[in-house]
RNA sequence: GGCCCAGUAGCUCAGUUGGAUAGAGCGCUUGCCUCCGGAGCAAGAGGUCGCAGGUUCGAAUCCUGCCUGGGUCACCA
């Protein structure tokens, strides 16, 4: 429909430029519903772009583009010049109700296309190490980037989902000395460290109490989960373990628990990946020896202290980097470097980084290394998140890392279920905090619950169908239904707006923004329930057999929108609630 | 202090490749209505789009400076 008009309106635009011994392309011409109802159905603004090129005013522009435009082949009704210069095009007839026809033929297919002509996409997501269960930042980014690659799979791009992780270095070992330490105190050969100690940084620590070592570590995991891992292994080896390293068994057990915790949480979340890649991996093929050598051979790497540095101030950033540290091992950065080389080999097209803002300061530096190494930096994208705060009564629930008092994605599931638990996730922009509200979250009265009032309003179409059958009433066939006696106001709103799902969905694959599609389907919902609320001004079922298969052609055009979408969140288009 | 993100209605937020009178939900006021499914419909109040300049036919949107909140500035990941 808007194609059409696009193509008719660009067709005027090239006669005018020809006329004018312009013989420039047409410039992108804006096309969209106007705001007010009033200024038709389309308003285009090719004449206040053109203005300049053609030196003429604008509005005289315009009437040339409406006389030129006529009917443009039967759909246009009129087309006038308002305001600065716009042209508010109304659509012929019933042209908007024939289009219903093809939401509801489309079906399942509706909205989506071939925007990335099969291109092979990379998005990493999650990417959080096993050092605990996930936390809500952890979670946001689970959700977002799983719409994304939801939405870039819709478009026509074929996606992996990756998830990257490291299983090695520092934070592991803190990890398995934290549960060592546990598993010496729940026997009794250690002392717990004092709390406000654990809680306070700054605050000095014995190194003894009552006799007992106290061995936590100083930057040890404070989380519950931690304990609960010692007293499995207490349970099941006794004192057995007291002189293994915490770096040893201790982490494995740890790590390899966590990390099963982890893929529960996912599965629960309805995330699934591709691709699980370990930094190990390239410690043992040799990509990280082989990155070095190749920075090195172009000058980007020196020797000081000890330690081996990235000159990243050459490739313009503000500062060198360690790549390999005086211990010999080596930075998070050298293996990021070379994880994403690694994805240039198995050449995607783009490479999407869905990373939290804490991680932001990272990016340049990967960015830049791999384009020195001769890779198109280009293809590589961040999207970026900010973090989560919650909301419960009204007050702001304080969170820790440090105290490992935060609310973990286990905990917030259980009380307010996958569905709810994504759309709030996801109905924000990635970047600017979310505030999470609890309360809201849990609320049960669909009217107040944005994701249940989504959900609701497709379920409906179903109850609608539910009582059009016990009454007799076929549903309408999709190939043929009329929906030209649909002629109240806010059914063409309502049909225009799912008209314009094909054009949320493709704009927000390519912003790489899926909170648009969250909006967009509570603005779908936001019309059709009070629609069906509304019994008295339109009941769907009726003594009129012809507007009765209408308002049921309605129906499922809605439904078929409202399930597409939810589809795309990743939420469960439910036929009864 | 440098860099990044944010600042839009009472609250939570859309809108930011420059377009007409800046929107939604919740909350609030008034009137009507009692519905396929848990109420709905209509009208209304509520805004210096953080502040100040600049760019131009036109700025919430672009540029500069400043204010406020958050993040980040490791041989952590």
């Amino acid at each position: 429909m808007k194609e059409r008009l696009r193509k008719a309106l660009e067709d005027c635009v090239r006669a005018l430029l020809a006329e004018a011994g312009d013989a420039g392309s047409v410039p992108a011409l804006q096309i969209e519903a106007p705001r007010q109802a009033d200024h038709g159905d389309f308003a285009c603004n090719a004449a206040l772009v053109l203005a300049k090129r053609l030196g003429r005013p604008p509005r005289q522009i315009a009437e040339a583009i409406a006389a030129r435009l006529g009917d443009a082949g039967g759909i246009v009704a009129s087309a006038e010049v308002a305001g600065p210069g716009f042209l508010n095009v109304r659509l012929a007839g019933d042209a908007w109700q024939r289009a219903l026809g093809g939401v509801v033929r489309a079906g399942a297919r509706f909205g989506a296309s071939d925007l990335g002509g099969g291109a092979q996409v990379q998005v990493e997501f999650v990417s959080a190490n096993p050092t605990g269960p996930l936390t809500l930042g952890h979670g946001r980014q689970a959700v977002i980037g799983d719409c994304i690659a939801r939405l870039l799979d819709f478009t026509g791009h074929s996606v992996t989902r990756e998830y990257y992780f490291n299983d090695g270095g520092r934070q592991m070992r803190v990890l398995g000395e934290s549960v060592k330490a546990r598993y010496l105190e729940q026997l009794g050969r250690a002392a717990p460290p004092p709390l406000d100690a654990l809680a306070d940084a700054e605050r000095p620590w014995p190194d003894a109490i009552d006799g007992l070592p106290v061995v936590f570590p100083r930057d040890g995991y404070q989380g519950e989960y931690v304990a609960e891992i010692a007293a499995g292994l207490v349970a099941e080896h006794g004192a057995a373990l007291v002189d293994e390293p915490g770096d040893g068994a201790f982490r494995e057990v740890a790590q390899a628990r966590i990390f099963r915790e982890i893929e529960a949480t996912l599965v629960a979340l309805g995330v699934r990946f591709d691709v699980y890649t370990n930094e190990k991996t390239f410690y043992e093929d040799g990509s990280l020896e082989r990155a070095l050598a190749d920075l090195r051979a172009k000058d980007l790497v020196y020797d000081a202290d000890g330690a081996v540095w990235l000159r990243a101030t050459s490739l313009g950033l503000e500062r060198d980097r360690v790549l390999v540290k005086s211990s010999g091992e080596p930075t998070y950065l050298l293996p990021d470097l070379a994880y994403h080389r690694d994805k240039f080999r198995r050449g995607f097209d783009r490479i999407i980084d869905v990373q939290g803002a804490d991680h932001i300061e990272q990016f340049p530096f990967v960015r830049a290394a791999i384009g020195a190494l001769g890779c198109d930096a280009g293809r590589v994208e961040l999207v970026m998140h900010q973090f989560v705060t919650l909301t419960r009564g009204g007050q702001q629930v304080k969170q820790s890392t440090r105290r490992a008092t935060y609310v973990t994605v286990d905990e917030l599931l259980e009380e307010v279920g996958a569905d709810v638990f994504r759309f709030f996730m996801v109905q924000r922009k990635a970047d600017g905090h979310l505030d999470f509200d609890v309360d809201l979250a849990k609320e049960q009265d669909w009217k107040k619950n944005p994701a249940y009032y989504v959900q609701y309003a497709h379920a409906r179409t179903h109850g609608i169908e539910r009582k059009a059958r016990e009454q007799g009433v076929a549903m309408p066939d999709p190939a043929s239904f009329d929906a030209a006696p649909l002629a109240l106001e806010e059914e063409l709103e309502l049909i225009k707006k799912l008209l314009e799902f094909p054009d949320v969905v493709a704009a927000a694959a390519q912003a790489r923004e899926p909170h648009h599609v969250a909006y967009y389907l509570r603005e779908v919902a936001g019309l059709w329930n009070p629609y069906v609320q509304d019994g008295v001004r339109h009941r769907v079922l009726s003594e009129d057999a012809a507007l009765t298969a209408a308002r049921l052609g309605l129906a499922l055009g809605v439904r078929t929108v409202l399930a597409n979408g939810l589809a795309l969140l990743g939420l469960a288009a439910p036929e009864r609630m």
